[in-house]
DNA sequence: GATATTTGATATGGTCAATAACAATTATCA
DNA sequence: TGATAATTGTTATTGACCATATCAAATATC
């Protein structure tokens, strides 16, 4: 479908290479025609991901973290003591593009590798002291900023509405 | 929030580096608690995103059309004479990054691009016959395997609730 | 007519996803 | 018990996308 994270700074000049065209009055910068394109689940979807990411981004820019980063975080608090395929795995990164990830948040001091005692191949993932304080923080801020705007937007009502619909769609497409 | 396009081949063995922990009745895979992450819009978002395009692609293994490649034969088709920027910033895609995905769609003969008359930079875009034909072909596709499953799942009227919702937050969030 | 802008294109760098392979450790089981 | 298989974290590497700078040709601007 398509859609890239692009600035989108182009100046809107459309129409020139077709002058004339349809007998237009002239002069219109004539938008292009969706037509199909916005039925399409796919397109759509990835627009609305992108928008929500770049937003999410924007939320979090005090404390530079992505989403991906966010969800490590946010699943390793819930799950403490669990080692690094598991956490992994479970948000659907593949372990060897893991290792730089968890560097980077261990080099900020937000989580910590610990050797497990019982299995010693494994890392135990805990958050650092530093790391819950983040963490909490970025909690406010989603609410606060990311998430508060979707009760803005669609209500309360349609905002679960919406959620469950696509846990739906991811659980069961 | 991560989520990867991995086959999930993993072969679900969790608890062992935790054997013991909160007195667990011994041997019961425990699964990892997902917590407020299923609550996160943009971790859901994402995870329906990726499936929805891993099923698009399987839809159209046939056809070998990519998602991003279907938008360009579907916005072409509907706007026949408009150039490379026009098409390409429609659908956020960079000029640089289109050029390659044109060479492919015109190798194919999907597509063609036409010196235009009135402006001697630009590339008018035209569906070629074979482009005409795959598109049709690939419209039906994505109407019986692929958007098919969305009635299915969540019912006519929310299916359309559900890309009104999906389209607010692309264009107004 | 000189200068700036636009178009398609190339080159390049960054991020992310995916696979193969390896050492250390642990599990399996004959 | 001991040989073999499997698992864990890791590295290296590749490919797909996204993004920026830059360029020549053509056009627009003034």
């Amino acid at each position: 479908m398509t859609v890239s994270k692009s600035a989108e700074k182009s100046s809107e000049k459309p129409g020139e290479a077709t002058k004339g065209r349809k007998d237009a009055p002239e002069g219109l910068p004539e938008a292009l025609q969706l037509g199909e394109l916005s039925e399409q689940l796919g397109y759509v979807l990835k627009r609305a991901q992108l928008k929500v990411f770049e937003n999410f981004l924007r939320c979090m820019a005090s404390l530079q973290l992505t989403p991906a980063q966010f969800s490590v975080l946010l699943l390793v608090e819930k799950n403490p003591g669990r080692n690094q395929t598991e956490i992994a795995s479970t948000l659907g990164i593949l372990r060897p593009n893991f290792v730089a990830m968890l560097d980077n948040l261990e080099s900020r001091d937000l989580c910590a590798r610990i050797r497990s005692t019982n299995d010693r191949r494994s890392h135990i993932l805990v958050l650092t002291d530093k790391g819950k304080a983040v963490l909490t923080r970025a909690k406010k801020l989603v609410a606060t900023k990311h998430e508060s705007r979707l009760n803005e937007l669609l209500g309360q009502a349609n905002r679960q509405a919406l959620l469950d619909m696509l846990s739906k769609i991811a659980n069961e497409f």
